[in-house]
Formats: C-alpha cells, sequence, structure tokens
DNA sequence: AATGAATGAGCATTCATTCAT
DNA sequence: GATGAATGAATGCTCATTCAT
C-alpha cells in the first residue's frame, strides 16, 4: 500500500480532537490518544511526527484560512454605511468558515495554550481593535461618551470576539448560529445603525 | 506544638500567590513555591495537604467572598431608575472588594484551570445573567430588537463579565479602575441611561 | 518464486554498506537501509532475518577470508632471513585482499562494536603477537632490552595491527597504501632488517 | 539534613561507573543505573541533573587533569638529552595521575562515545603527534628512513598513545604499570637513546 | 514476494506526594 | 515540627521486528 490509510489517520485525528478538546494542547497525552484511536503508540508517529505536527494537523489549516479571513475582513476598509452590509458580510463569511473547521476553530482559539498557537486570540483582537476603532469612536462621539482611555476600545474588541466565539461555542446549527451573529453584530453596532435607519 | 507557624504559613501563601499567578494552577510547581517560601517542600504539606488544598487557602476565601458580593448585587431587585443607581453601586463594590483581594481575584478567575475553580467565571456570568436579564429585555424591547434566544443576555452578561475583568487584569490603581469600569458600565447600559436622563 | 532476487539482495548490501560505515552496527537503522535500498522495511527481513544476519553477509565473508589469510601469515614459521621476505609478503597479501574487500573489512574492524564481531580485532592481535613474539624476542635481545612481561610483545602486536589500519582507513590509493605499509613494517622491524643489510 | 548524602550519591557513581563501563555512554541506561544502585529513577536525577551530567562528574575532572598534564608534557620544549628524561618524567606523571583517576581515564578515553568527550583520544594524538615530530623525524633521518608522508609519524604518535592505554586497561599494580610504560618508551624512543649511550 | 502498517518495549526526564530522620 | 531524600507513575518519542494484505 502506497498511502497510509486514511481510516486509522481519521481515528488519530478524532481521538486527538477529543483529547485536546478535553484537556488542551499541553495536558493532552499522546498515549491516550492513541489508545483511543485503537492504535499502537508507536503507530500514531508514523502518521504525524509528533505531537506538535498532530495538533498543527487538526488546527494548522483552520488557523491559515482564519486569520486570511479575518485580515480581509480587516481589509475592507469601510464606510459607515457600508458598515451596515459589513455586518451581514461577517456573518456571512464566518458562517461559511465555520461550517467546514468548527470543533477545530474551537480548539484553535481555546485549547492551544503550550503551542505555537496560543496567542492567535490576542492577536485577533488586536485586529478586530484596529478595525473598529475609528467606527467606534464616531458612535461614541455620537452618544457623548468621551474616552480617556484607548483600553476600553481594546475591550469592546476583545468582547466582541468572545462574543463571536460564545456562539460558535454553543450552536452546531448553521441557521441559529447566524442568527445569534446577526443580533451581536446589531448590538455592538446599534447605534451605527439606527443612524441610518 | 499545635499550632502551625504562622510566618511559615504566610510565606508559603505568598510564594504560592506568586507562582500561580506566574503559571496558573496547573503548571505551578511546589517545588517552586516551597522554594520561593525558603521551606523544605515537606513541610508544605504539613501546612496544606496537597496542591489542590494550597490553592484553595489562597482563592477560597476570595470565592466565598466574591460570590456573595455578587450574590448581593444580584438580589437588589432594582427598578429601572435604581439601575442607574446601581452601576455606581457595583463599581464601588466591586472596587471595595478588589482592593483587599486583588490578586487572589484575578487567580480566581484567570489562573484556577485545572482547580475545581475552573469553572468560577461562568457561575459568575449565570448569575449576573440572571440578575440583568429582564432590564436588558426591556431596553432590547424599546430599541426593536427581538431576541428569539436568551443566549444572546447570556453572551452580553459574559462579556461584561469579561470587560470588567479585562480592566482589572490591567490597572492597579484605584482611580483609574473606577474611570474605565463607570464607562464600561455607561456604554452597556447606554440606552438605559439615556432614556432616563 | 524460491530464490530471492539477487539484485534487490545488492541494493540492501550496498545500503547496509554505506549505513554500517556511517553508524557503526549499533546505531545503524535499518530503516535507513530499506529506505536507501529502495526497498520496503518488510522486504529486507525476507533477505535477512534480522540486522545481525544482515551485518553477517557483509562482514561474515570478510572475516573468514581475513582471519584464514592472517593465519597463514601465523603459519608461515620463518627463519628470520625470511622475515625480510616477509614484510613484502604481509603488504603483498593485505593489498591483495584489501583490494576486493576494503570496505567490508574497514566495517568488520571500526564498526562492528554490539556485534559479534566486536572482538575481532583483539583476536587478530593476538594471532600477530603469536607469530611476531619469536622475532621480536630476538631483536629486543640484540638491543639490551629485557621484557619481565610478555604483555608489551602484545601491545606491538597491537599498535602493529592498528597502524596497518590507521593506513588502509586514510588512503584508498594502492600504491600509496603500499608505501606507507612498507615504512610501518622497516619502522617495527628496523633492527631486523638492518642487520641483514 | 542540608546535604545529599554521600552513600547514595557515591552508589550512582560506582553504578554509573559500572553501566558506563560495560555499556558506553551511549547505551547506559539511567534506568540500569538507578537499579543497580538501589535507588528510584527519580532520585538519580536529584543528585545528577541528568545523563549528561552523571557522565561529566565521573569524567569531567579526570579530562581537566588529564589534558593539562598532557599540555604540561607537551610544553616541556626538550633537546633531545633531555628526552631521556622526559621518558621517566612521562612515566611518572602518568602514573601518580593514572592511580587517582584509573576507571575514570578508561571511561573517558574508552567510552565516551556520543557524549562531549569523544574525540579525546583524537585530541591527545594530535598533540602527541605535534611534540614528538621533530625528535622522531632526527631518528628518522640518522637511520636512513625517509618519509614521503606525515601521515606515518601521526601513526606513531597514535600507536604510542594506545600502547600506553594498553599498558593502564592492562593493570592496576602501580609497579608494573610503570615497569610496562617504561619499556613501552624505552622501545619507542630506543634509537635516540642508542645514539647517546 | 513484496509492502509498509503495526507493535510495544525501551529511552531520558519530570513532579506531586510520602516517608524516614 | 521540619527536613529534603525517595518514590514511581507518567510524559513524548524511537526503532527493531512482525504481521496482514
Amino acid at each position: 500500500m502506497q498511502y497510509l490509510k486514511d481510516e486509522i489517520r481519521n481515528n488519530i485525528i478524532a481521538a486527538a480532537i477529543k483529547e485536546f478538546t478535553l484537556k488542551g494542547y499541553q495536558d493532552a497525552s499522546m498515549r491516550v490518544i492513541a489508545a483511543e484511536a485503537g492504535v499502537a503508540i508507536g503507530n500514531v508517529y508514523r502518521y504525524f511526527k509528533n505531537k506538535d505536527e498532530l495538533f498543527n494537523s487538526i488546527v494548522g489549516p483552520v488557523y491559515t484560512k482564519f486569520t486570511s479571513m479575518v485580515f480581509d475582513l480587516y481589509q475592507t476598509q469601510g464606510s459607515i454605511p457600508e458598515m451596515q452590509l459589513m455586518t451581514v458580510d461577517i456573518t456571512d463569511k464566518i458562517m461559511e468558515f465555520y461550517d467546514k473547521y468548527e470543533t477545530e476553530l474551537l480548539i484553535l482559539i481555546d485549547k492551544s495554550k503550550g503551542s505555537k498557537y496560543e496567542d492567535i486570540k490576542e492577536e485577533l483582537i488586536r485586529l478586530v481593535n484596529y478595525r473598529i476603532k475609528s467606527e467606534l469612536l464616531v458612535i461614541f462621539k455620537e452618544n457623548g461618551i468621551k474616552l480617556k482611555d484607548d483600553y476600553i476600545l481594546y475591550i469592546l474588541a476583545a468582547t466582541f470576539v468572545e462574543g463571536i466565539f460564545m456562539v460558535l461555542r454553543k450552536y452546531r446549527d448553521q441557521a441559529k448560529i447566524k442568527e445569534l451573529l446577526g443580533q451581536l453584530l446589531f448590538i455592538y453596532f446599534d447605534d451605527l445603525y439606527k443612524r441610518f435607519r
């Protein structure tokens, strides 16, 4: 046979996803993964060079696509009217993406401590923060909120991001997720929306 | 002697706080704590049955007080006008509390993974969620937002809580914290506030 | 088919020679050998029962021939005049032998640690020792050296042997080897030679 | 207790010496050493940070002293009459040194493959080679030996060194070693000696 | 015959906890 | 009370050899 058996590879991946989800990268045990996959420990290393690479195999592709997706959204410099559309856009893009990589994304975001991805959430927040800064400042101005400290913006970016992941963590049903993400964006960009009503 | 020496106990606690803050419950090393406390490792186990109990000693009291404080706030069933006051009240209470237990609280919230407290944030959020539910529903209604799912409220509670902790994590200066917490509450209960202006 | 294909066998042997030369018996990897031979690892075990036997296949024949050659030299009980000739003879015989089995011999001598051949050098030395004993004793006597211990003879045998292999290890060019071996023999049997000049 | 128990440390060292002598640095097993020392594996690591350091503890001091001793001998630039004395000197120095570190020296020289000391023999030979070059060239000239290749000198250095270690490997008795080293030096510098008789 | 997937004992190392002094 | 030495299960990983196809 020329290629490694997909079934076993999949078993290992499945077992690894289970273990990483349960314990996180750092605490996950290769032995447990092997046992769960019904495979000798040595054989796991035929399929994946080491723990790191096994983690990468699960999370790497998602990382790449996810960050490029986020970067695209971030590039879309929008005037305010376009912001409305963007909220729709964001939801759609996230949905499309998440549909394929749900579990992996959550591992990447929530369980990657100790791996090279451990800072991804912070990076994401920084990006989002940078992106929504100008828009939020306008909103705040319109509502008479004066910021003495940029950190409050960073908090909003962080909680916005967190909100999105909370939705993704909770639901698997696409329609449901879409609905909630829409509402979340709506709430966060409420005033914005209203002014153009 | 029947009584363990307070000084040693305190040294251990101090060293443990340092180590838990740095590495979190799970990655903290009993050896490092003992060394930092200037105490033999075996002796640590005379004062604290095990790692778990040492963690408890630090975080347990804060846990109790914190949850009871939160529960108090939660009990304060308020009509909407009282919400304004509540925002002030919340800030004050948190400050008062945090002033005494700053480090321990952050360990409890951020560094308890692997311990029995790892779900405390979630519990807190549930409480907050329950508390702000009715008020937020009114606000949403007034703004034409219809919620088909309570989970969006939960997310708001969670991000609200997260926001508070982000402030506490970032600053040590009381005035600064107060200012930012005020703004955070202001933003979250913005509309609420405005309608009664 | 009853017979294993010679080509594959040869490929494996060639790859094994390369690997054993590079890493020695113990550190050589069966996987690397299989890969280098362009053969599945399992198939290597069809041709050779195990690592040991693979090593034997390479080194065994050389071992046999080499020891028998040495034994022949050892049998040639020579009077002293014949010694001169012997030095020439030795060089010639070694060259002739080495010409055919160069690599294998060096593996046998230098890279067999961990295998059953690891003591071959010692055996060889013992033989050489036995052979040159009487001659060297004469030389020593003539030079006023009195040996209280035969071990000094053994050391000379050993270093003589080592010298030969150092030449063989260093050079591949036949003329060069011959020249150096000649000089080595000349040095070791210097006085002997001189007396018959 | 403030200090690690010497007895156990010594047991570990003794077990390690046994294991390193038997299998060499690379193939020695920490588990086997622990078992041989009658100690739990974890405890070995209280006494020695890792395998490397355990090996160092045995071989490091010998390495330092040995190389410095050799370097001293090498520095003693001697005219030819002094060479005679040197042969005595060498024997004495080696004896004095070896008396204390016999086993460790042999591990250093013969069993350090895979450790950072693995090239020590070669370095030693290079030093000796450099040192005896001029003297031997004179001897060769006087005896009508013309060297077309410096490598023959290197071989003599190497076999000289090897001869010394063969003596050390074989005997533990000081008088015996002294006698044999003396004879060895005498033989190697025989002609030299004779010309000044 | 040939493949290469599978096995599992082995390795060095770590660390919470226990135990003898 | 205090010490820190001792324990041993657990970790990630390797590799000669076997086995199912």
